[in-house]
DNA sequence: GCGACAG
DNA sequence: ATCTTGTCGC
């Protein structure tokens, strides 16, 4: 797929914090497409010894839910883990993975955060920003925010707010099992986002988009590690 | 100064 | 992210 805005990778910290401020901007907060056919999901595993990272997208019938392409894409680490600066660790490969894609998705659902960020620019923003893409922000846990516990049934969600600003949703994908944290990445609304994840995760806690990703992500670290062997 | 901190 | 065993339940 194309990418229609680009910057250097190999940035000092500060120059990342500036960028990220400047990017935010550019965010949109509201549905902003046609229809959706293709959904995508984003994963990312680490190699532990050739300091290598695999990305994965896996493209999927939005109304099926059947997987219409998947590609696999490594790349070296050149940034360290730093909260807030995710981005910069995981988007080079993503971005290379995508650009293997034949097909468009019209959504990406991605792991971690979207605008629930300090500087509301995580991830799923700045990929969305990047492709001029809708995307999902979609965790497993919270970067910041404070939130009280939603319902205990599928589809019930309670704000996820920081300095009383709504930033995401805690929103519960199985009855009785922890909720996930949503949040716009771009060119999407809360609401229609938590729908979409809903719609996606059917019999799991995380989406069957993100799910797919990280078993193809690891498949391919698993080969790697078998050439390492002999 | 003391915690918190996406993957 | 990754390191790690068994175990409870459908």
């Amino acid at each position: 797929m194309k990418q229609i805005l680009d910057h250097p990778w190999d940035i000092t910290e500060t120059d990342a914090l500036a960028l990220q401020k400047r990017l935010s901007l550019k965010v949109i907060k509201q549905d902003h497409f046609l229809e959706i056919n293709y959904v995508a999901g984003i994963d990312v595993a680490y190699s532990e010894y050739t300091s290598q990272l695999f990305a994965a997208v896996v493209v999927f019938n939005a109304k099926t839910l059947e997987v219409i392409e998947s590609v696999v894409a490594e790349d070296a680490i050149h940034f360290p883990y730093i909260p807030g600066l995710f981005s910069f660790r995981e988007l080079p490969p993503i971005i290379k993975a995508l650009k293997l894609l034949k097909n468009t998705p019209d959504l990406i659902v991605c792991d971690g955060q979207g605008i629930a960020h300090p500087r509301r620019f995580g991830l799923a923003s700045h990929l969305g920003v990047l492709f001029d893409v809708p995307t999902i922000g979609c965790g497993k846990t919270r970067l910041l925010g404070d939130y009280i516990e939603p319902g205990k049934m599928r589809g019930e969600r309670s704000p996820l707010v920081d300095s009383d600003e709504e930033i995401g949703s805690v929103l519960r994908t199985q009855n009785h099992i922890k909720p996930i944290f949503v949040s716009i990445g771009h060119r999407i609304s809360l609401t229609t986002a938590c729908e979409w994840i809903l719609k996606i995760s059917p019999r799991y806690r995380l989406p069957e988009t993100t799910r797919q990703a990280d078993q193809l992500v690891n498949k391919a670290l698993y080969v790697l590690n078998s050439k390492q062997k002999n």
